[in-house]
DNA sequence: AGAGACTTCCAAAGCGCTTTGGCTATTTTG
DNA sequence: CAAAATAGCCAAAGCGCTTTGGAAGTCTCT
């Protein structure tokens, strides 16, 4: 059932039918309610393909998902878009995944531009000055950043959690506790999140006369095995830090395993606070000692990004506007006074 | 740059130059030369709408993603789609994941199906007599099963593993050891994966006189609190199993919580074995007492359906081949003998 | 040399939708 | 009451590609 057929069994023009259907003012409301009445009788659905090549949109937001023997992809992604699914379900948009060649993700934006294959584009993971955000801006597609760069001379439309203020409280925590070698075990050094993390933990360090030393803080690809040789490395230093913050959980279960090793334990011998970004197979209330957290549900990230995606689609949202999601610090029981 | 321009430009019909991008035979060579140089100087690439409403094919393949508020995606998800991206970046192919809601998939099916806005599907975690499989083949697109169902009266294509095969050998290995009180952490009863290990191993129990017990097996999703619940449950029975044998890596972690709250120890008071899908960010040789395994890299497996998701597209495969990968056993220092 | 068979190319008809630019009644306005 | 504005509809021109059904030119064969 194509509109044509269907305008025809109405006798009147494809046009009007068009019109009425995409609720054009200029079809009379008689009219319309029997194109759509017609149009549901017989299941018509416009032809996306077509309606692509007349218009231009394609019904689907994008991800250029980078790949490559030696790239592993974050396994939150599947978290987020579990929330991005959850809307864009309600709104029949679809999800393209575009796999780029992790060295060169700027052929395939370029390509998925040119070729209108998706409205709207999303980016994750930016780091300061990140060449993607800068070219998905020239390119002029409509796009909403997951997490923030720096270092830009323009402003752009992001999705955030406030890293450094989360870190921030975590580390002030401690330090309250009486804490005064903290460590901070963090992902990747180039990625914007690990930079504000860093950042706020420095700063609460700084606020009292403590800071964070050349050894106490690794930058590492989030797996549990890299928690745990951070860990073991940290804490087989001459003067170990009493407490570590650590960027996932993932790594906090290399950290619990290698304070284990060292026949040490938690509280006891070091608090631990890590961020949890709400995996449902992996909770922070069941490691052997309840883990504190900075927490913050990655699944409503990606809800919310996608409503944000389809409201710039559809022009209900425009210009640079970030948003900074507040993180909260859930107390449990492995953070206690530093050991005398 | 489109095609008019182009054909203009080189003073043929678009009809040749058209045919001579797409390799038909009709067209001279020294013509096809001058086009496919033209084409490339000026960076011409097909409008991909256009080229879809003429021929009806997309280039993407499909996945039909079932989310809901309490519907969690399997984190093996991104481990296979990392495998499925790895082919797919080299053939410029792109997935389309349409989210459904979890109790309707049929109508996103009929609608991705309807629309054409894929050339090929593939599903995964099948169940016996899944109707999304029995739908999937009357709709007529090409698919491949990642899983295999039961149950149905036609053939139809799929890459699988041995999962009975693997589950039979790890408890032919531990019965070996003298193990005789097997249990079995599981996952969803009602995935034909599960439902294959269960059954891989009663037949190794059968065969040694043994068997699964009603209270010796568990199917759970597969989570880490999961894994500890069944285990805790399972170890504090009056004749509590010596070996378990677990369905994912995941799970395990809470089977070694588990064995450790209850002051017990691996491979000591219990040999555990778990299967591995080979996640980069957790690994068994890294669990406190390094973890037995079946291993079968899920990532792989994503690549090959890819494959040849693309060869049915293309038409080089025919058929409802079955594919049955066969599966690692990988012996750690989580196995030893039965206590006595 | 003329018939038949290739080879090589082209004009034009789709694919199914949106949108532009009218055209005809009907209503409003001065 | 004529002129102007408005409402409601339509024909046809795109969007940019593929593909059908020739047509013209070149070879081959008898």
């Amino acid at each position: 059932m194509n509109l044509k057929q269907l305008s025809h069994m109405l006798s009147l023009s494809q046009t009007t039918v068009s019109r009425a259907l995409n609720g054009y003012p200029e079809v009379n409301e008689e009219t319309r309610r029997r194109v759509m009445d017609a149009a549901k009788r017989h299941g018509y659905r416009p032809n996306p393909s077509a309606r692509r090549l007349a218009t231009g949109k394609s019904g689907m937001i994008g991800y250029v998902l980078p790949t490559g023997a030696a790239v592993d992809i974050d396994p939150h992604f599947v978290e987020f878009l579990s929330g991005l699914g959850d809307y864009a379900r309600a709104h029949e948009l679809d999800l393209v995944l575009s796999p780029a060649d992790a060295d060169d993700e700027e052929t395939t934006y370029r390509r998925i531009v040119a070729n209108r294959q998706v409205d709207a584009v999303y980016l994750s993971s930016p780091r300061p000055a990140d060449k993607r955000l800068a070219l998905v801006n020239t390119l002029g597609i409509p796009f909403i950043v997951h997490g923030r760069s720096e270092g830009f001379d323009f402003d752009y439309p992001y999705l955030d959690i406030d890293n450094e203020g989360a870190f921030h409280e975590a580390s002030r925590l401690l330090i309250q506790l009486g804490h005064k070698r903290l460590a901070l075990i963090n992902g990747n050094e180039r990625e914007t999140f690990a930079i504000h993390r860093e950042r706020g933990m420095r700063r609460a360090l700084a606020a009292n006369g403590l800071a964070l030393g050349e050894r106490h803080i690794h930058s590492v690809a989030m797996t549990e095995e890299n928690g745990y040789r951070a860990a073991r490395r940290l804490l087989e230093e001459v003067e170990p830090p009493t407490a570590i913050v650590c960027s996932s959980l993932i790594m906090a279960l290399g950290v619990v395993r290698a304070v284990r090793d060292l026949g040490l334990t938690i509280p006891g011998d070091l608090s631990l606070v890590a961020h949890d970004d709400v995996f449902p197979w992996l909770r922070p209330e069941n490691f052997p000692v309840p883990l504190s957290t900075t927490r913050s549900s990655i699944r409503l990230a990606g809800a919310r990004v996608a409503e944000r995606l389809a409201a710039r689609i559809s022009g209900l949202e425009e210009g640079a506007r970030g948003e900074v999601w507040p993180v909260d610090l859930v107390v449990r029981g492995s953070v206690a006074g530093a050991p005398v």
